[in-house]
DNA sequence: GAAAACTTTCAGAATATTTTGAAAATTCAA
DNA sequence: TTGAATTTTCAAAATATTCTGAAAGTTTTC
């Protein structure tokens, strides 16, 4: 079947991109079979889809609710528990965004702060390495800045204003 | 001795917040010892310093190139290579994000224009996925554009000018 | 052109990450 | 309660990634 094999295709490319930028493979699996279910789907059914062990579903369903992706949702007369992604893309691209910005700016800032705490601005040589975090810490927080401004942008004004700007 | 404490603390650390984002630990190290260097480093020194085999100073200095972010240089009178980190952060900062955009976004619009083209749009399920498909790509397109906007703006404009449009 | 100095390669070893699956814990219905 | 259904945990296995070091390749010197 065309769109059966279209869809395998999108969530085998989905694992095999997220690879590329640091994220587990089997997460990023779950996540685009769920987004491309019109349905919830429980652990059962995914292990049955992607071929991988309770445990596994078990927990990358949990890291993809950390991340906001995706949702448990308790339906009526089922004991058991079912989950169906965020469908708007923008969305999903605002938690992405706003995950990374946790984990990989806030963690720069952090470390250069401490790094810096501890070095007096006495000997030519200290400055040096002061004037590199500095300049670091301000990269990074620029950076913070930008993405936190994107995120918080509306959808539509970003469309139809953001990238005129610069035009 | 205390800055040298510093240093290494910086190295370490730069090193583990690498992985945290997807590159290797070696490689972030070695970008942090020249980061901090100021003279450049042969790869006997690196591997002294960081006590690490001459293969993997070698893949790993050649990887730091093809990100843009160390410079090889032959001193007059040497016979070792030696190399050098590009000292401003905001061209670093640059680099690494031409070389993620290259690596994380491109990937993705290829990837869906392929499952696109195999996809008519003749069953209102094929529809569907088109529709997910393409929100994809704009969402996307509009990461790739605004990384490459900021990349081609000047420093001084964005320091000075960039924030405030959305204060 | 040979040999010393240096760089690159890559198979196998070491390490790190992911996955499995069965046992433990939890939840729920009766 | 009890016990069946379901979820969670986690030690061990499987897999993937990174690192080593010695051999092969290259460049330079004499």
């Amino acid at each position: 079947m065309e769109l059966k094999e279209a869809k395998d295709r999108f969530i085998h490319t989905w694992g095999t991109l997220a690879t590329q930028w640091g994220i587990n493979r089997t997460m990023s699996q779950i996540h685009a079979l769920l987004l491309l279910s019109s349905r919830s789907l429980n652990a059962d059914e995914i292990m049955d889809e992607l071929q991988i062990s309770r445990g596994n579903v078990n927990m990358n369903l949990r890291d993809l609710m950390t991340w906001g992706l995706i949702y448990k949702q308790l339906l009526p007369g089922e004991r058991k528990e079912f989950f169906h992604a965020e469908k708007d893309i923008w969305k999903v691209a605002r938690q992405i965004a706003r995950e990374r910005r946790r984990r990989e700016i806030a963690p720069i800032l952090e470390s250069m702060d401490e790094i810096k705490k501890g070095l007096s601005a006495d000997s030519e040589e200290n400055k040096e390495l002061l004037k590199i975090i500095a300049d670091i810490n301000t990269v990074a927080g620029f950076a913070d800045s930008t993405i936190e401004m994107v995120i918080k942008s509306e959808e539509s004004w970003l469309k139809t204003n953001f990238l005129k700007l610069f035009k």
